[in-house]
DNA sequence: ATTTAATAGTTGTATATTCAACTATAATTT
DNA sequence: AAATTATAGTTGAATATACAACTATTAAAT
């Protein structure tokens, strides 16, 4: 594939889907049960525990619909907990069980080292353009982000 | 969503389904019945006539089980022909149907552009050094580009 | 205070993606 | 020539995504 003359959006999706594929192999490895994107959803849970859908979908990059399913699939799986607030009932809180805080806290070194992989071998200023240039296209493109 | 701090996979995931969004709005606002990843499809089709579904694979950067659906797919709204190769039994020529023809070409103009539309207001060095920084990604983490 | 608008989350439907296992055929090896 | 390996494409099952329409609840407007 002549990679140098591919459109953009191909070059985005293609790069993204390596990427997790990537990441993906390595989840898999440690022999959880666990997909890339349960994983991306957990992310968020275990930065800051009890926090609403709603915020998951700001921190995770996912449609609001995509989490609320995720997050079914992390509760039957025993990952998480699914919480009614007490004052805003529109509100869910969502917990990690200790199972699934612990599967995250398996997980996350080997996210950091794969992205040093990922990272390696890249001019770090041309890296860091890459991300400005993305995350500028996200403003522009993203009404909530622009 | 601050950006800034969002992991790479993140931003990646995030600008290709805002991307494919816009692009997708376009296409619509045309009325034809026709999704993004069709397209995409299309594309090399249109550009070979009669094209493996290997090389499609190539040309899109989808997944082979992924073209092989989607082939399906234009070929039961009728965009396209899926002929077996009279020398090489495994092989599958893909034409398009006038009517797939015609709809290519409608699409197109609008395709540039949107690609101008995304590329407008970000530095061209800055966007040439992302493009190249993502296509060394995907050389990297894909052992057929790498 | 009542209507209206906004927010949080869910569900149905259609589409797309991934993995693994599979069929069929062609090319290579011994 | 027969066995092995590689290539092209398909299928099943599980997961993820997108859109629209929906419920329920809270906040804002008149």
């Amino acid at each position: 594939m002549k990679l140098h003359n591919t459109p953009m959006p191909v070059l985005l999706g293609l790069s993204h889907r390596l990427v997790v594929k990537k990441f993906k192999e390595l989840i898999e490895s440690l022999d959880l049960e666990l997909t890339f994107d349960q994983f991306m959803v957990l992310m968020p849970i275990w930065k800051l525990d009890g926090i609403s859908q709603q915020q998951i979908v700001e921190g995770c990059g996912k449609d609001k619909t995509s989490v609320t399913r995720i997050i079914t699939t992390l509760e039957n799986k025993n990952f998480v907990l699914r919480i009614k607030d007490l004052n805003d009932a529109r509100l869910n809180h969502i917990y990690l069980t200790k199972f699934g805080k612990q599967t995250v806290e398996k997980v996350i070194p080997v996210m950091r080292q794969t992205r040093n992989y990922i990272k390696k071998d890249i001019n770090e200023n041309d890296y860091n353009i890459a991300r400005s240039v993305i995350i500028q296209l996200i403003e522009k493109l993203d009404p909530n982000n622009g």
